[in-house]
DNA sequence: TTGTATGCGTTATCAG
DNA sequence: CTGATAACGCATACAA
């Protein structure tokens, strides 16, 4: 279509004149940059990016690299993506669907030039494979990892689920039942382990039958809450994977009768704005600042910057559902 | 990194015949093209893509841009991937979160060469501002439009509705309940008027205070079926939004020991493969050859072909639930 | 304040 | 079968 060259011819300026009124930058007299202007405005010209990337050597792109549409990537990728884009970054998903080798055609695209940095949210290869592309660009996951090329953000949601766990237990309740998300997923398992912990260190019996997996939505919430209610010995406390989840019992409990924390006291995960409407205990995962914190990782590699980090913790959140 | 002028000169040979031996087009005496394969193996060498970007004026790289992730798009992308790399093509997803100004931006990315064309599943800027950027690159949507700038592969969900209440009123049933999706949707809407037309042209009575909407999971189509155990004038057929919410209300049925279809006929919708398994009546629904249209079409306007389209329609597929 | 010249990394045409 | 050379569209150092 329409290149700098047009622009210029028409504008009776050289190329260079073009590319300073375009991108604003050095000195061009305010009558030609209007007359060049008029010209680009005329012709609706735009640049062309590939030339642009390949000029520059970056694409001011970030891979974000997950194996699906989980609902953590789709908060993680609206905070990420606003703070990159703060920085003058676009970033651009890359869906493996649990394939290996679909995985790494996304970091092909490093090596290619594609993109100038990635963020792993859950690797399919082993990292032995996907330390190998660190040398193309920076790395950065969401997961556990001991490499010194790539970086993490990660949080052990074992520290998040005891703070839920001790809080109820101080609050005097015994008959604690805690409940989880995607069965596999690394974090069930921390999780887990802090439960199985809580129950051995404070003498309490682990009533594994009474728990239950893969529970996402608040109408999943609501079904326990009818459960809870079927249930002969009933716990008197209940933790839950979200307050997603959390609300959805309150809500369904509230229709019921049901009075929180008065017959059962609940709590959440996440401090999610619906938390706070629904008055609900929960505890705080800044997944926020993690984001923040994973680009942050990602353009001090960039550009040899040090902008400070956030710090990362799970905290408390007590309202009046305990 | 190392490029094609430094590959060239450890190997001894041109970028020609450099670029002949990565591309295995024109001819290459064999001998020369293994001692230039050995260089480019040693230094793991990949070509910048910006670069053939540029070159070739085209990225080979289909846009698909949609305002969230919904369980239409993850079915849709997996197609529509799958038929594009078959012809050289690859995906990238542009989701605008219902934002006017994301969803420019990513129409801007035809413009500047970023992308050779877009798949549209929903918009959210008007018809005329999109139509805009058809002289950038073909645009094909998933919705109906009547523009000449733009093609679609809408299906009118009307028709598909209607077979699966025509069929359960055939069977003797004169009480029936449809649930649905997304409310707002456009499909919803012309899937209720289907119920509407259905009900005052066979004369029966529409029950809205016992249909739902938004329903999605199997877990939701559990309850369903909890809820019509509960139910005291019991509908005696239900035709469901997707086989998904189909499948969940058969499982609990039958742990519940409801006996379908003799208790109360159940139809689905996608003809999805876990359909079969479940041995459900449904309406088949061919979104996998939507998809590929989707791309024929694309592909068609790009390349000035003419690949033949698949016909699309509904059709019921009678198995044991009805 | 503006223009000239050069290069980013690749492919394709044309000669040899 | 191979190499020199000219694009592709842009940004920038340097000169003017």
């Amino acid at each position: 279509m329409s290149n700098i060259n047009e622009i210029a011819k028409l504008a009776g300026v050289s190329r260079a004149t073009v590319s300073r009124v375009i991108n604003s930058k050095g000195y061009v007299k305010e009558e030609t940059r209007q007359k060049v202007q008029k010209v680009v405005d005329d012709l609706d010209y735009t640049p062309n990016q590939n030339a642009i990337y390949l000029k520059n050597g970056e694409t001011k792109t970030i891979g974000l690299v997950s194996p699906d549409f989980s609902d953590i990537l789709s908060h993680f990728l609206s905070s990420f993506a606003t703070i990159a884009k703060k920085y003058g970054y676009q970033v651009t998903l890359l869906l493996t669907d649990y394939h290996q080798e679909s995985e790494i055609e996304a970091f092909q695209k490093l090596k290619q030039k594609q993109i100038d940095g990635i963020f792993q949210i859950v690797r399919s290869n082993e990292w032995e494979v996907i330390e190998k592309y660190s040398k193309y660009g920076p790395i950065v996951t969401w997961q556990r990892v001991t490499s010194p090329k790539i970086e993490s953000v990660f949080m052990d949601h074992y520290e998040g689920f005891k703070l839920g766990l001790d809080h109820l237990y101080e609050k005097g309740h015994r008959e604690i039942v805690p409940f989880f998300g995607i069965e596999k997923s690394l974090n069930t398992v921390a999780r887990y382990k802090a439960w199985q912990d809580f129950c051995q260190e404070k003498g309490v019996a682990l009533q594994a039958e009474k728990s239950r997996y893969n529970l996402h939505t608040s109408t999943e919430g609501r079904e326990l809450a009818r459960w809870w209610e079927a249930e002969k010995e009933k716990p008197t406390a209940l933790l839950f994977p979200t307050d997603n989840v959390a609300v959805g019992f309150l809500a369904e409990a509230r229709e019921r009768g049901i009075s929180v924390p008065k017959d059962v006291a609940v709590v959440g995960f996440d401090n999610s704005s619906i938390a706070e409407l629904f008055n609900l205990t929960t505890i705080d995962y800044p997944m926020h600042l993690q984001a923040e914190n994973a680009f942050f990782k990602l353009y001090n590699q960039l550009k040899h910057k040090n902008l400070p980090l956030h710090p990362l913790s799970f905290k408390l959140i007590t309202r009046g559902t305990t």
